[in-house]
DNA sequence: TTATAAATGACAGCGGTGGTCAATTTGTAA
DNA sequence: TTACAAATTGACCACCGCTGTCATTTATAA
């Protein structure tokens, strides 16, 4: 019924501590030997019990993710994706949602490492760019990966998995373009975040590459939200030169430009084009379906768990630490962006 | 840095067995005695080790939930709910997403409890509606609190929290009778969510009381999902006699419908109105915002939790086994549902 | 064969709980 | 006030399942 290393190391023949080695694939284990008690572990079923090797340990199994936002699907993604790598490794995943505007923030992140020994941390935006969290868990000496917005790994950014927001935002920028969008406005999600200005950073460069500059007036500063995609759009199709196509920050605000489209009898995407950002289930639930970005959240929240673990293994440092994987989030054309109107 | 049991009994003044007795609210502790230890508990932040607890005690100090829905802000609701819940009372929340129809997921049910050696398990719908998985769980003999839609307590659900849907359908149909409305249609969710049969009947013995016998073609079958909210509505809008308000069986459907009727040219709520169920975010992004049906979810999931430890605790077992907490949906009107068109 | 490195095992201990029993304090009735 | 029972507390041990340390055995090279 309940599996114990005792049970493995009886039946591969071995003392307790070279199953302890075997799975905590230290060095000099005879490869037979590694053999024998794989294979029992495998017959077995057996998975360790994080709670004894926790406390037995000096290392520790438990990796928390904290987080502030309010897209629920996005920290369903993260927390799938981390759950997933944990599973693997055997670890275990504490979440712990908080409020990172609390005066007290870091304080109450380093009460919750010391507190549940966790073995490192996985930050997002917000804590992925807040210098002050990073500052402090280096001083404490806990390791943790960031997850953030950038295109380029540099020494600055270590412990990073990047997500470049930059070039999928010049390849959606160059998907308009292509279906002969000049007039091409932008709106912007919260200052705040890095992502919105990376990706308006995307979007100009596209547009300079065309030798198209970027006009002032079709960028529409914003938040992440439904209703600023409302009010900008608005704005927008009140110009009296207005824009063909609008590239929304995030699939929200998209979703809130096209409703506003269709409050002012534009019909999409004839007569307009509209892009989001992120493919959340949000932008399935439009009509049409919006042409976006495809950020794959699971998945990168996998890998950034794998480079905690990785870390945390001894013997294995070198090299790694500045490891910088990089995601570019991928085009996804639905039916919310056509033809230029006018265009062949 | 790192605060033990024992520091606390040094600081008490007493033995390290009486800090734990304390913990564990034994019984056979003075008063005086009892005090003392909790502030010494207080003044060191102590939390006890619960990789320790778990691993020395038959108790456990680990709950976890199971879920698989698509709603995520669902799922965050309830995490926030359960880890508040668990915070207070020193436990650690599992959270496991999954897949409800897999063939195995009795087994893998089973398997996650022995693995981890969980305290209980709160299970939300569709978990919560499925015979096999209590009679699993009570053959194993794993304490568990079930979420799911009902108005009645009875010896059949113990170990539930009821959300009454049935009396919160009921007082939104109320809202729409009251505005004048009589004509009054009602778009479902999926037939094999208790909660969707729950509201309707809801609904029914609204109209019912009022002197109205419920109208079979205003009665409309679907799915959660904004497409069936489009497809229903646009289905209503198209019969020879009109309804003049729609009840959606939750926000989504009533997104959907919100958007047929403005596809239709239909002015809400002056020519139409139309009510959510939930409360969820979407219900805010909708333009107008939508008058819905508000469930707590956090505080429904914290009882459940609160339902999980008090049982957990020895001693106190006794008369509690049935505890059937109700919670009922509120209204919320927001700007969706108006006067009966011709109405005063 | 002997020195040396590689592979493995014995054992203590992580921070608590559970149990037993003795020691101490408290309450209570005579 | 005393005596005795009951309530409270502590001392101590084993142990949960695993890891760290160090000693021991085995294989390999000289």
């Amino acid at each position: 019924m309940k599996v114990t290393i005792n049970d493995v190391a009886r039946l591969a023949g071995v003392s307790i501590k070279t199953v302890s080695r075997v799975m905590n694939n230290e060095p000099s284990v005879k490869k037979a030997t590694q053999e024998k008690v794989s294979a029992a572990i495998a017959e077995l079923n057996y998975q360790p019990n994080a709670a004894a090797r926790n406390l037995a340990g000096t290392r520790s199994y438990s990796i928390g993710y904290i987080y502030d936002n309010p897209n629920a699907y996005y920290v369903i993604d993260m927390q799938r994706g981390l759950l997933e790598a944990c599973r693997k490794h055997g670890y275990e995943l504490l979440i712990h949602p908080t409020n990172a505007k609390s005066a007290q923030i870091v304080q109450e992140v380093i009460d919750l490492v010391q507190h549940a020994r966790l073995a490192g941390l996985v930050l997002t935006p917000p804590f992925s760019e807040m210098p002050e969290i990073a500052e402090a868990l280096e001083r404490i000496g806990v390791d943790f990966v960031r997850i953030i917005s950038g295109s380029t790994p540099s020494p600055k950014l270590t412990n990073c998995v990047l997500v470049d927001d930059f070039t999928a935002a010049f390849k959606i920028t160059n998907h308009l373009l292509e279906l002969g969008h000049t007039d091409i406005a932008f709106l912007c999600g919260d200052e705040e975040h890095s992502s919105s200005g990376e990706r308006l950073a995307g979007f100009k460069a596209a547009l300079t590459k065309r030798g198209i500059s970027p006009n002032a007036k079709y960028i529409v500063p914003g938040s992440y939200s439904f209703e600023s995609g409302v009010k900008g759009a608005k704005y927008l199709l009140e110009l009296p030169h207005k824009p063909t196509a609008i590239f929304a920050c995030n699939d929200e605000i998209a979703a809130g430009a096209l409703f506003s489209a269709r409050l002012s009898q534009v019909e999409i995407p004839q007569q307009l084009s509209i892009v989001g950002f992120e493919n959340s289930p949000f932008s399935r639930q439009t009509w049409p379906p919006l042409t976006t970005a495809h950020q794959p959240n699971s998945t990168i929240a996998m890998q950034a768990a794998e480079l905690l673990f990785r870390r945390s293994r001894p013997g294995q440092q070198q090299g790694l630490a500045a490891e910088q994987p990089v995601f570019i989030p991928e085009l996804l054309v639905r039916d919310s962006t056509g033809a230029c109107p006018g265009s062949s």
